[in-house]
DNA sequence: TGTATGCGTTGTGTATACAATAGCGAGGGC
DNA sequence: GCCCTCGCTATTGTATACACAACGCATACA
């Protein structure tokens, strides 16, 4: 084991469990695959150790299926499984808006939400909207859902929505990607701005019904939105870990 | 490795992560306990590359947390936790009634859960109840949910559910061992039990919101169970898992 | 020609050896 | 007397060897 140059910086069980989710993201292997742990190992330059330990992480994340025989392939997903997993989101998201709301929350606190609320109208002002900020928009959106999913200051709702963002169909650059697909995208960002907007206000306001509320409905758009991409595949390249839809009926 | 007992008949790995959960939930482990591989390899009797793998499995389901420096220990919980895990499962529950109810369920899939409830109806009907009713309480119980679960047909849901359920206390029969802590353990049963009727009503009626609501009040008043019960400690060595709860002040 | 059986190959499950790191204790210096 | 540093030990991270099981192919027999 001369030649195989090693990082040491970083674990090799995590450079493993990196390497081989990108390889499923990017459509490397396909769904319904079998991955085999000796082509794993050399494509990540790690041993069979630390790969094994990253394919059970993978399975747990939910991108990968155990095999009863032994081994793992790559899980495969309908289009309703991608919409549930959205409205899943959606729901635990109006769990922690309603702790979050309903607990209370300092001014400090919210500052970085009316932060990323602020910069994303900035964003937005434009029209049409460039690459550019459309590509800042998806980061700040994606900071906007964690910073209020940690007001919820609850470790295990935390903890299962970070899971169910694992999906990365179900995370929030995924509902941003699938509703870029659609013709009317920028009206869209701005009813999702609107949400949260809503959203903070009412945690502001103590009203945690409201705040709930609102981020249910803030799914539900996505889900729809996703359904109409669907229909019409027009710049669905956008939605990362597309690969992972099955070709339902192929 | 002549004089090692291995029993081929299940893998090393699940045998090592059953044991190794049995000694958590009964507390052979304390919380924030530091758990060393060598001594689970002698308590388990697996090696060390299964039991390392039983170990990020156990992590992955939540009762143990990684050490940054290397190794795992024992989690532990604060009764806020606990309260907001259950409430969280009820929320994901009250989702596939939701789920459930809209999508339509037919009649032959119903039969399992309505025979459930009758036998529930059976053992509720003795006044006081035995142990061994109490007993057969905990596992019908624990079917309703199951099957009710599996009733949404949404499999990232159902997934979702059974992780929610991995923390003891937040499994079905969690809920029920915390409220027979109570004086009123009987009444409290047949409280819950009016919901289960009402939310095979809601989804027979296709009535989602109903379905959903019924499920969350469910969880929500076994929170405040828990409370009350946590309050005057009376009979809680029912509830397993209690070892993992933080003793808060100690 | 079709089917069944046996052998070979491939790949996972398990065990263990080796390497590296972190924590702790003892000793010496300031 | 206290603190800093060096080294040892214990424990984890990694690599690899071995064993067993499953799948496939080929061959032989019906």
């Amino acid at each position: 084991m001369a030649e195989r140059e090693v990082d040491r910086s970083v674990s090799q069980t995590v450079k493993a469990q990196l390497a081989l989710r990108e390889q499923i993201l990017d459509g490397s292997l396909r769904p319904g695959e079998r991955i085999s742990e000796l082509q794993a190992v050399e494509t990540t330059g790690a041993s069979r150790t630390p790969v094994r330990m990253a394919l059970v992480r993978l399975e747990e994340e939910g991108l990968l299926e155990a095999i009863p025989s032994g081994g793992f392939m790559v899980k495969a997903f309908s289009e309703r499984d991608i919409s549930d997993s959205i409205e899943l989101r959606g729901t635990l998201e109006g769990l922690a808006a309603r702790f979050a709301a309903e607990r209370g929350v300092s001014a400090r606190e919210l500052e970085p939400l009316k932060e990323c609320l602020a910069a994303i109208d900035e964003l937005l002002g434009q029209v049409p909207i460039s690459i550019e900020a459309f590509s800042s928009y998806v980061t700040l959106n994606a900071r906007f859902h964690a910073l209020l999913t940690e007001l919820s200051r609850s470790p295990p709702l935390i903890r299962q929505i970070d899971r169910a963002s694992a999906l990365p169909f179900a995370s929030p650059s995924g509902f941003v990607m699938a509703q870029s697909a659609l013709p009317e995208a920028q009206q869209i960002l701005i009813i999702g701005q609107e949400h949260h907007r809503v959203v903070i206000d009412a945690i502001e306001n103590r009203e945690g019904a409201r705040a709930e509320a609102v981020m249910r409905e803030h799914a539900r758009l996505a889900v729809r939105n996703l359904r109409l991409a669907l229909r019409n595949r027009t710049h669905l390249d956008l939605l990362p870990a597309l690969a992972l839809i099955k070709t339902a009926t192929d």
